[in-house]
DNA sequence: ACCTGAACACCGTTCAAGT
DNA sequence: ACCTGAACACCGTTCAAGT
């Protein structure tokens, strides 16, 4: 039985250290979640971990984009919805990464990768909001201050626990005054 | 000459590791500075930071009180000025915490003194935004909701580097919107 | 009471060596 | 190409011992 499986296993036993990396790493914490736990837990060595991956902010790169990709293929589903729901959504949807977040505006300062990671992700997240906007027939004025407002109090949402009613009023009120300020009728 | 100098010395020498761990912390951050390199900055030895604080975190919260309290001395400084100036000078005063506001958030998922630590300052925060509130005319409906927005504005700009124009735009369109949420006539 | 030298368990990462 | 055992430098923290 050669220890060289191919690419085909290649592939397999790094997506396996990038599942046992993502549960840790939502569960126990950035810094709980070692690489030796991690690598036990997947079932290799440590070193085997910097085979696959440059090192361990590769490693969560990789988790995050895995929760990225499978945050936006569900995303379809919410394509009536009026954009409070859709915000509300996009929280619930994300809250799994907890601490995660923090973890990315932590390290973003150390790290260029993550740093870069960030950005791009911010990027993203400004045009998609830009987009919900001009669904929900807000006037082009500010679309970018608005979208960071957005982005901000989506990213409180996610960092400050808070029960359902509260995250209802908070998002509530975000669309309603950013279209009252744009001088735009509510919108149901 | 004894070494133990009396209570004199002891403030003396506390705040001394303080003032070299408030440096070290915003210049590298909370994992770069290492106790290591703050004793040695401070011209003591690893274990006599933990002669007067329990542990980092403490010596974080130390440091995190002290800003503070600085800021908040300093407040005075804005007493006529509008809402938005106000929340603008806010900005670019707790502008020099930098990392630490990220690793506060870090860290509140490990340490219960962290975690005390922000909730007592969000409670801080929502006073004195519920205040500036209730000075610029917004009548009293959804202060809290409001105080988070805008809470979470403010957390936003600092953990996200912008320029002043980016910053003063957000902050104007904050103040506008909410005012304009809850049916008030903009207020100069 | 205050401070130190030396240790402890752990961390991310690396490297020579194996197959 | 892939993986390991063993090491490296570093981390926060502790403890017995000194004054």
């Amino acid at each position: 039985m050669p220890r060289n499986r191919g690419p085909q296993n290649r592939e397999e036993k790094r997506e396996e250290i990038i599942a046992a990396a993502q549960r840790l790493l939502i569960d126990d914490g950035f810094e709980s979640a070692s690489t030796a736990r991690i690598a036990k837990s997947a079932g290799v060595t440590v070193n085997t971990i910097y085979w696959y991956f440059q090192d361990k902010d590769e490693l969560l790169i990789a988790v995050l984009d895995r929760i990225l990709a499978e945050a936006l293929a569900t995303y379809a589903e919410i394509d009536g919805l009026p954009l409070n729901d859709r915000l509300l959504w996009v929280v619930d949807q994300l809250e799994q990464l907890h601490g995660l977040v923090n973890t990315v505006h932590a390290r973003a300062a150390t790290s260029p990768a993550i740093d870069a990671w960030h950005t791009g992700f911010h990027q993203l997240a400004d045009a998609l909001f830009a987009d919900n906007l001009r669904t929900a027939g807000v006037a082009a004025t500010d679309f970018a201050a608005m979208s960071a407002i957005g982005t901000f109090v989506i990213e409180g949402l996610l960092t400050h626990k808070r029960d359902d009613a509260d995250k209802r009023a908070v998002i509530d009120l975000l669309v309603r005054s950013l279209i009252a300020a744009s001088g735009q009728p509510g919108v149901s």
